[in-house]
Parts: C-alpha cells; structure tokens; sequence
RNA sequence: GCCGAGGUGGCGAAAUGGUAGACGCACUAGCUUUAGGAGCUAGCGGGGCAACCCAUGGAGGUUCAAGUCCUCUCCUCGGCACCA
C-alpha cells in the first residue's frame, strides 16, 4: 500500500481550495451565523511565524467545525500594516512604505495559503489603503464633533531613540516598549481622547460579554476603579520656616485636597505628601529663598531622574515649610513632597497614615517621623466626612485618557485642521475634514526620518499642510500628527461584515447580520490594550446610532490562545537564533501535520514547547490513518462488505464513540483531546479483523477534516466522494452503537475497585449485583463482612457498602 | 501587595464526584535481511514473589466514592502595581 505523499496531495487541492464556496459568508443567509474572529497580523517582513500559525489554526479548526455542524460562518482576515517596522524600513532604503506593505502582506497570505487556513478573502481588508482608513479618519471627526478628542499641551513619554511621543500605557517602567530606550518627559500639543468618560460603561458592559475569567479581570483592572473621597486640609503657614520676602503664596482659604479610599483611618494620619509635580511644590519652589533651596533641588532633580525601577528605590522626600490641620481632630501635621507620590492618581496628595499602610510607614521611617503603631479605623467616618464637609465622595481611576498623537509618517493622518481666522473669530481653531472630503490621504514622501522638533515628516510637505479651511474657506494647515497603531483595528471586525462599501464604514443591514463577533481569539498581550480600545469605539459607535447590537460590546466571547516557546523553553526570537518557521515545518512534514502538531501539542490555551519529536509522532498517526482508510477501501472493493458482524457493530461502536466525544470537545476548543481520541480510535479500528464499510470510512474522514484539509479530501475523493469534503456535515451521533457490546462497570467494595464487570447498558442493579457476585474476588471480599448498603450507577459502577467484622 | 491561571509518571498531557495517568514522546525487550526520523508485538508511577499496599504540592474535612467539592497552607507561572 503507498504510503501518503503530502507533496504531492498538497499540490493536487491547494488550488480547489482557493475559491471554495464554503469558505465564504454569506450575507443574510437563513442558516445561522457565525462570527469567527482570530486577530489580523501586522506583516512584519519575517513573514507568518509559529505564533501566528498556531492561533490561526485553532480558528481554523474551529471554523470548520462550524460550517461542518451548519453555520453561516464568517471568517475573515486581513492587514494591520500601519506600524514603526515598515517606516523604519522606509527610512533605511528610501523604499515606500506601502511598497513593502504589498509585498509583505502577499507572502503572508501564500503562507496562510499554505496552512490551508479557510478564510474569506473576498473581505480582505488593509488599514493602510485610503478606502479602509477613510473611516478611521471618520470615526475620529465624530470623537471630535462629540467632544470626545481635543488637542492639549501635556508632558507626553517622548522616546528619544524612536523619535516619537508614547502613551502611557507604551511606557513599561519608564521605557519605550519598543526599543526599550529610556523615555523622556516633553511637552508637546497632544491630541487626546477621553476614553475615560466611558471608564464606567467599560466595567459595566463585561457582565454582557462571555469573557474568559482572566480577561475580565484584566479590563477590570486597567481601569482600576476606586471609590473613595476627597478630603481638604486647611493650609497654615510653618512658623519655624520662613518663606521669604516674597508674598506667601497661601491665603487663609487655602486647602490642600488629598484622595483617599480610607477615610476611615482619617485618626491615623501623621502627615500629608504631596507629588513633585503638584501645584503646591511647584508654587513653593518658586519663592527661591536659601531655605527652600533643598526643595528646589529635590524637585529639580527628580524631573531630570529617569523612572526605571521606581518601585525598588527607597522612598526619598523633603519637608515643606507649610502645616495642615485634620478636620477630625484638629491636629497641626506636616507635609511633604515625595517620589512616592504619583500626580496621575487622585489629586497628587495622599494622607500619610503609617500605622495602617505600609508605603506610608516605609516613608516615616527614613523621614523619622514618630507614629503610634497601632489603630482602629472608624467606618463611620466615611459618612462623617462628607456630613461634616470635610469632603466630597470621589471615583478615581487608573485609567488615563489616551494620547492619540503620533509624529510619525506611516500612519492614519489625523483628519483635522488648524484654521487661525476661526480661531480669531472665538470659534473653534480646530476643525474637522468632513465626511465628503475624507480621506486625507497619507501624501508620498521622501524622507521618513521623524523630526527632533517632535513633528511629524509630513509637516515638511509644505503643499500639503497648507489648505483651506473647510468652514470658513480661508487659509488653513493641516494637522501632521498620525494615529496610533490602535487605530485601525479598534473598529476592522466591522469592516469584514461590508468590506468594499464606499458610503459608510458599513452597511447596517450586514452588520446587524452579522454582529456580534462569536468568538474573538487573540494574544493576552491584546487583553487590555486593543480590547479596550475597540470596545470603546464601538460604544462610542453604538451612542452614535452606527452600530446595530443590541448591547454596546462587539464581542461576546474572547478567548487567549497559547504561546509556543522555542524547543529549548524559551521565547523564540531572532537574535537567540531558536525561531521555528512554519514554512520549513509544512515543507518538510507536510501541512496537515504541522497543523495537527500544534492542536495536539497542549490545551489551545497554554504555553508550550515546540518539539520535532512529538511532530513526527502525529506524523506517524497521519500515516498509520491514510494506511487503514485506503487498505479498507482496497480491501472493500474486492470483497462484499459485511454488515453487521461483530466486527462490523464493534468499529461502529468506535467511531460512534469518536464522534460523540469530538463534537463535544470541538465545541469548547479542545483540540488536543480530539486528536487523541482520533489516534485512539484509530488504533482500535486497525485492531478489528474484519472490513471497515466505506460509509464508516467516511465518518472517519470528516472527523479529521477540520484538522487535516488536505489527506481528508484525498481520502475523501479515494472513496468515491465528489466535490470537497469540506462542506459535508459533521457526522450525527447514532446512538444505538455506543453501548451495542455493553458497558464496563467499574464494581467496588467500600469504594476500592475489586474488579470490572462488562453488562448489557439497560442492565438493572439486580443483573449487575448477579453478574458482580460471579467473580471470585468480589465474592471474597463480600464473604467476611455484611452488605449495608449498594450504590449502582449505570453505565459507570457498582459499589458494596460492607460492614466488616 | 492586588488580580488571574496552575501544581498529576522521565517529558507534553488526559480524567460530567465514579476503573488516575487516555493519547503522544522518550525508554526497555522481542520480532521483521531492517539503513527509512521505518513497521509490528509486549512492557513502561512507586513498593512487593504474590495477595495486595502506596501515589495527583502539603495538612485537615465532606462523601458509599475526592485529582475533582470545602477549610487552611506551600510553591510556580502570567498580568497589574509606591494606585493613596
């Protein structure tokens, strides 16, 4: 018998597969539908690797799986080109970015070929073409037009290597997340959108979603909700501290404002810090008296040290030369300006309370300040704090708005523009490119290379930043800032439902067909991030009546997929030189392995090695099963099948038992025990003496389809089959094979196994306690002692309850 | 510190409260004139000649029956974090 030869299979139905109608959606058909997300790549020029080709697979599986069991199935994929790498490409060759963005996302998707992935390429999509980016520029003109986006001089994360203003969220530990350089604080005009003002709704609309539990918790916690209140401190001027000739910068009015969550320990508080960056330093720093010269110092210093580590350090601070008073019990404390005091949260002050937190206490001891140690807080303080005046209740959260400025070239131009006459005219300076007019295209250029002045290449193209104004019709610029690389895919899964309409980001209709995504399948390192954002667009879009669910969230289901490590347990990565390329893998075991490989390796969700050796396991189970389906088909073409043999029932029984258990774990994504329970089943068929009937062989077949697309339709096509084995129905479970040779009943004395017991599946607890009792052993064990008690469950055990003597 | 996921053979891992270790890798023995990362048969958690006993990070508990449920505890991984 040949063996299979993928090759050469590979070759004959790549090509079939190309236009396969039943890979496409269809807009309203009657069947139900499903959305099947898996995140679209960013085209980097080393091609698809491992990670993509696991996590795309898995949909793919899936999706199948789908169509199989009678789904409309939507399963699309497309480009999320904008991004540094193909702009510092540009910079480097002079070669435009969109040149290299074509012929990187053309190797992706012949890789992607290759993989046999069953996506719907008639809705492909690319965030860099004008037809696509059109409507991000639209979605940001109405952020704008609700009040949403405004411009802003702000001290911004500036990577000085990258060239490039960050968002908080693209600084780790003072770094830039890209090329890990040390940032810098600058202040530049910024645009900014206030994601915040939807903070609440973000928590609130992840009860209406089926998030896996880490993801929610994950939102949750960017967010950080906290509720707590804001209690004023009366200002009184040290004594002991003089603050110069110059005009104190106090009144007897002056309070100083702290945010607290503990309102409760109010009794403890021993002192008040401040953040540098707090107006109430700043303001002190600039009477410039000699006393007041270590405050300066200590503020001027800490703008100038870099952030890294910032947790570690120890605790550093000076005093300040005022006194505040405890509403509660009138006590003179003193305050500080420290480093451990951030100005992002609350109000930039804190009430020091060390007996009960431990920053606090960390800060008294290299203060030297003395605190009672011990203290009982008072719940009744948060109603008395805010009866009495002392403060007002306050929600504060971790989440900032989000800096939407970039001064790059290779992204969303921001469709705004700077008119001055309307500005003069008491009007809005700025003002948005309407509808008919977008998009503002990105222009061609010819040096990439992004400005030390913190603008974008594009302010250097002098025709096109000078324009006219779209409202008044006067002189105007044109904004040279581009979007984030959030951008184009905060709202893409809309576009798949009408890809190539050019009135509107799409057609209602389709996406109330189509909408919500089912399933969205994605990195962890996307569970804050990406998904916030884009779920924050669309209850941005949902507000604006453009999006037609019935909750404001697109995605009801989100799941993380796994990570594969290089063979050696770590992270694959060009420089360790241990990178897996899937293309070298499909080349030499064959497609239908590598994608078997991956979904046996472990559950779809975790994170594992890759190792040759367990490949070449399934690639001997791949060959061990195109072995029995095509000796059976030779074997079923010479002699008369024989139905219902004990053989016969015995392999039905087996692939019953497959399919049973395959559609369940198909369901909820896993893959590994499919494919076990294929290997299993398949070990038990080549046991069975007799002849598999080549309708059964078929039920096999479309079991391994969605793991296997292209030995399942060779097989399929060897037995007789037209057309594709891919729009066949998932076989439907027949029952009455399941048990035809009975059940093993597990049979226990005292819940210890004492031996098994195979009865017929109806078998009542009298036949079973009958047959239990023939064996020997049990017989024994239930010889010395007295039956007080039988529990039977049917089909799985049978256990005595023995009182021994 | 907070949040999340986990701890099961030499390894990757399976087990709606009901035969722990399915399936695969590695390994051992044998077969097959066998040079192909081959195939086939058998074995493969520990102890014991055996009957049996022990075993799912640890300690208790619930139950006829616990890897699975409850309480406490230790450890690992992932995310967030001087968040007031």
């Amino acid at each position: 018998m040949e063996s299979y030869n993928f090759r050469e299979v590979e070759k004959k139905w790549i090509e079939k597969f190309d236009n396969l109608d039943g890979y496409k959606g269809k807009d309203f058909d009657t069947r139900e539908k499903k959305y099947v997300l898996v995140e679209f790549p960013y085209p980097s020029g080393e091609g698809l690797h491992v990670g993509h080709a696991f996590s795309m697979t898995g949909a793919d599986v899936y999706a199948r799986f789908m169509r199989m069991i009678g789904f409309n199935v939507l399963f699309p994929m497309g480009w999320d080109a904008f991004g540094l790498p193909a702009e510092n490409y540009a910079i480097k060759t002079g070669i435009q970015p969109q040149v290299t963005t074509d012929r990187i996302t053309k190797l992706f998707k012949e890789q992607m070929r290759r993989m046999a992935f069953s996506f719907d390429w008639e809705r492909e999509i690319n965030t860099t073409l004008p037809e696509y980016y059109k409507w991000t520029q639209w979605i940001f003109t109405k952020l704008f037009e609700k009040g949403l986006a405004h411009k802003e001089e702000m001290p911004i994360n500036w990577c000085p290597s990258c060239k490039i203003g960050l968002a908080n969220e693209e600084v780790v530990d003072g770094d830039c997340e890209r090329c890990g350089a040390i940032t810098e604080k600058r202040n530049i005009s910024q645009w900014v959108v206030k994601i915040t003002e939807y903070a609440d709704r973000l928590i609130e609309g992840l009860k209406d979603t089926d998030f896996i539990e880490k993801v929610k918790a994950a939102q949750v916690n960017w967010i950080d909700r906290k509720e707590g209140i804001n209690i004023r401190f009366k200002i009184v001027l040290d004594p002991e501290i003089p603050l110069g000739c110059a005009a104190s910068p106090f009144d007897k009015e002056d309070f100083l404002e702290v945010f607290t969550t503990r309102p409760d320990t109010l009794e403890g508080v021993e002192f008040l810090v401040v953040a540098p960056g707090h107006k109430l330093a700043q303001e002190l720093k600039e009477s410039r008296t000699q006393e007041l010269k270590i405050l300066s110092d200590y503020l001027e210093e800490y703008d100038k040290r870099d952030l890294k580590d910032r947790s570690e350090r120890q605790k550093t601070g000076v005093l300040l030369p005022i006194k505040v008073i405890n509403p509660l019990n009138n006590r003179e404390v003193p305050v500080y300006v420290a480093d451990y005091v951030s100005m992002d949260f609350g109000t930039g002050a804190i009430m020091g309370v060390p007996s009960t937190d431990a920053r606090d206490a960390d800060f008294a001891k290299v203060m030297r300040i003395n605190f009672e140690p011990t203290l009982v807080p008072n719940a009744g303080l948060w109603g008395e704090a805010v009866n009495k005046g002392w403060g007002r209740k306050k929600i504060s959260y971790h989440l900032r708005d989000w800096i939407f400025s970039r001064q790059h070239y290779w992204g969303e131009p921001i469709p705004m523009v700077w008119c001055e006459k309307c500005a003069l005219h008491g009007g809005q300076g700025w003002v948005p490119v309407p509808e008919e007019q977008l998009p503002v295209v990105l222009p061609d250029i010819e040096k990439y290379q992004p400005t030390d002045t913190g603008e974008s290449p594009l302010a250097n193209i002098k025709d096109w930043v000078e324009t006219k104004c779209p409202k008044c019709g006067g002189k105007a610029r044109r904004e040279t800032d581009t979007m984030p690389n959030w951008a184009g895919s905060d709202w893409y899964f809309l576009r798949y439902c009408d890809s190539k309409n050019d009135k509107k980001l799409a057609e209602v209709d389709k996406m109330k067909y189509w909408l919500p995504v089912d399933v969205y399948i994605g990195g962890d390192e996307h569970n804050t991030l990406h998904l916030l954002y884009s779920r924050f667009i669309y209850q941005f879009l949902y507000d604006l009546g453009v999006v037609p669910t019935e909750v404001p969230e697109p995605y009801k289901k989100r799941l993380s997929h796994g990570v594969i490590l290089a063979p050696d347990g770590k992270r694959m990565s060009k420089s360790k030189g241990n990178v897996i390329a899937p293309e070298a893998m499909t080349d030499k075991y064959g497609t239908d392995v590598v994608r078997m490989y991956m979904m046996f390796m472990g559950p779809f969700d975790a994170t594992m090695a890759w190792n040759e050796r367990s490949l070449i396991g399934v690639s001997r189970f791949l060959e061990r099963f195109y072995k029995l389906v095509t000796e059976n088909i030779g074997k079923n073409s010479r002699t008369r099948e024989l139905k219902n043999s004990r053989q016969d029932v015995e392999g039905k029984r087996l692939i019953n038992k497959l399919i049973k258990s395959a559609g369940e774990d198909l369901e909820v994504f896993k893959f590994n025990t499919v494919i076990a329970k294929l290997m299993e089943t398949t070990n038990g068929l080549s046991k069975l003496t007799g002849t598999i009937a080549n309708d059964d062989l078929r039920l096999l077949i479309k079991v391994i389809a969605p793991f296997a697309p292209f030995v399942s339709q060779e097989l399929w096509v060897a037995l007789g089959g037209s057309g594709s084995v891919h729009a066949e129905q998932f076989p439907r479970l027949d029952e009455k094979y399941l048990y035809a040779s009975g059940v093993t009943l597990a049979v226990q004395v005292n819940g210890k196994l004492r031996g098994t017991v195979v009865i017929d599946v109806e078998a009542t607890e009298e036949m079973a306690i009958t047959e239990a009792k023939k064996m020997d052993k049990i017989a024994k064990y239930l010889s010395d002692g007295e039956i007080k008690k039988v529990i039977f469950i049917r089909g799985k055990v049978l256990n005595f309850v023995v009182n021994r003597e």
